[in-house]
DNA sequence: CAAATAGTGTCTCTGAGACAGTATGAG
DNA sequence: CTCATACTGTCTCAGAGACACTATTTG
């Protein structure tokens, strides 16, 4: 029986995080060519035998020293042009993360060269290969799923307040959100939140409930980003 | 330096037309093993030196006959699994295609054994490897992607009235629209619908006005699927 | 006390849906 | 004429945004 033409085929990861109120990716130092010493998306080959979301989280385990992220993982786009990697042809399925803050900072095997980038400081042609334009897509996509899932919340601790939900927003989103219809609209959204039953203290200002992530999936109705009906 | 480990990669379409008020899907009757005389998505493998957008159009013409379809075409999702394919591991790229009804029925080299189905005849099961699924998630992109892009207008001709436009949303959506609403909404929504200039003649009923797709690709305010926020 | 953050109430305007009514063709 | 489809107008209700107001903490 005849062969069938073979590629290689790789994860990159997109992983994302609101630290210190900046939307902020992880990002890792190539050691060796092509583009060494360039910033590039963490990532790696897939194994023969290996499912693709397996090779992500196992590429961000390596990458971040988190076991099972309490965070959010799903496939972004694959990106196959020719010449992309001037070694050979490479087919890569790029993932996105979103995480939240971890405390432990970035460890792993490969965590040497591991760093979190404010988004906003990566210029283009910054990156290695086109990892500019993963980027890219990834952040858009981040950006429109908040409108519509509860996924904001992947990038909160388990139990969080409203006002920490809407730095995650304001944050992703580059806008300022008034606090108290952003209060009103997600605790009036079925399924989004589920009250913790207890409180912040010690903080600044009136304690604040805790709230957990809720049972929906989709929101309805969605979060409208400003501007986008002027 | 060290060989990569390389994977059979294919692609395989989503081709989804408007005919005879049903959404409709070209499939293949597959002529070899594995799943020998069964239902399949268009699909192939990816040339060692061909993007994946044009391994995706060559495979369209290669069924439909059609050389750069009036359509849209898009990447939709790439499956992976170990062991979808039993003859070796294949990952797939799998691309979502609209397209208007096409006067010619499918016609090309491999057309012997394609054909239209109506979605709604397609039981769990029916089609060859995963194919079911990637199905499913093209029939869910095609519907999403009706609320917030002017995308059904891919499943017209280039002319086309409010009330094809309509049975276009009917047919995706398995829904019924109010009339009078609907032509209030479309041709209210800027850059969805520019006007042809010219009306229709010769069928029943008044003659209708002429459009052409407008210049937005992102409509403002969307289209609301019926049952959203009930 | 002031400052800061949490949370509620109320008003206004936009847009979706229900549906009456008018316009213009075919038979 | 009737029937069918195209289009317009009007009403009502829900939800988004602006913003006044109250509540509860720290310093």
């Amino acid at each position: 029986m005849a062969e069938w033409p073979s590629l290689a085929v790789t994860v990159d990861l997109v992983v994302l995080t609101v630290r210190a109120d900046d939307l902020n990716v992880l990002l890792v130092r190539r050691g060796i060519a092509p583009y060494q010493g360039r910033w590039a998306l963490p990532g790696g080959f897939v194994e023969p035998d290996e499912d693709l979301p397996d090779a992500a989280a196992r590429e961000l385990l390596e990458e971040t020293g988190l076991p099972e992220p309490a965070g959010h993982l799903e496939q972004l786009r694959t990106y196959g042009t020719p010449g992309r990697d001037p070694r050979t042809r490479v087919v890569t399925v790029a993932y996105l993360a979103l995480l939240p803050d971890l405390p432990t900072p970035v460890a792993g095997s490969d965590a040497a060269s591991a760093q979190w980038w404010p988004v906003a400081r990566i210029h283009p042609g910054q990156l290695a290969f086109d990892h500019d334009r993963i980027l890219a897509d990834g952040l858009e996509r981040a950006r429109a799923k908040l409108e519509y899932t509860p996924l904001a919340t992947a990038f909160c601790p388990p139990e969080f307040t409203v006002g920490q939900l809407r730095t995650v927003y304001e944050t992703v989103w580059g806008v300022e959100l008034d606090p108290r219809n952003f209060h009103r609209k997600v605790t009036g959204t079925p399924g989004f939140l589920e009250a913790a039953g207890r409180s912040t203290e010690g903080d600044r200002g009136r304690p604040a409930q805790l709230f957990r992530r809720g049972a929906a999936n989709l929101l309805h109705p969605p979060m409208l980003r400003p501007g986008s009906t002027p």
